[in-house]
DNA sequence: TTAACATATGAACATTTATTCATATGAAAG
DNA sequence: CTTTCATATGAATAAATGTTCATATGTTAA
């Protein structure tokens, strides 16, 4: 029997052959694997950093509080776009705000958002 | 003249008036800006992470090098789908390989990559 | 050289995403 | 209370993205 017959019969092996030699780590990793949900919150974060508009205004804000005028100004992008991102910045709580009369001032949550931008910016010069 | 009419004659003044206090800090950040390259490379690199079939094979590959069957047998995802996401990590140069035999062994291309993760998995663990 | 394995790739499709435009909300000043 | 400023938001649109399916390429073994 082939193994295009197995396949058909369902009685095909549920891996090819080739780890061999790998298998045992393989097994070992799976165990360690971080959950669906881990890894569903990671690439979450990595998103909110991939996209050129928000990662100016992170860079911006890395730099102190600002108001939103403030980096429209900066970043030459509509107001309109900004305030878009900055609301999925906040829901990603990658931004806090406080309101201010008039404005709304917004700042980074925490270090670690800034940590990752400097590893990020190091990694690419090179 | 009202603002209106103003705008309307294209004699708005550029930005609000809102800025204000911050107007030093902001020129001051406006000069040392990273340049539009610099955003556009930086956020490619975290889209490149902002995916969780992505992330989850660069995890995998952060433990030691595997072929495409190694990956797809322990992410469950389809080969093809791996296949594809590797060529893109390929091309970001998050990844490269080797051929060995009828296999391709793929590996991480730089310790920043490890990094970079590990300060994302830190973030999200809060 | 034929068959089987391992991987890669193109096209199609559905989904997600970012921007724009128009307009709404909210706060302060006149 | 009406106007102006600052910000937010909904709908529409266009573009980018990820997966699937079918098939191609390349490698080894029989």
């Amino acid at each position: 029997m082939s193994e295009r017959e197995a396949e058909q019969k369902g009685l095909k092996t549920e891996h090819s052959e080739c780890g061999g030699k790998y298998i045992d780590m393989i097994t070992k990793i799976d165990d360690n694997m971080p959950c669906e949900e881990e890894f569903f919150d990671l690439s979450e974060l990595f998103k909110m950093l991939g996209d050129s508009t928000r990662v100016k205004i992170l860079y911006a804000l890395s730099q102190g509080e600002m108001c939103v005028c403030d980096i429209v100004e900066l970043l030459d992008v509509t107001q309109s776009a900004v305030s878009h991102q900055l609301r999925l910045l906040k829901q990603a709580r990658l931004v806090k705000y406080r309101r201010s009369g008039k404005s709304a001032i917004y700042s980074i949550s925490d270090d670690h958002v800034y940590t990752i931008l400097s590893m990020g910016m190091e990694h690419i010069s090179e």
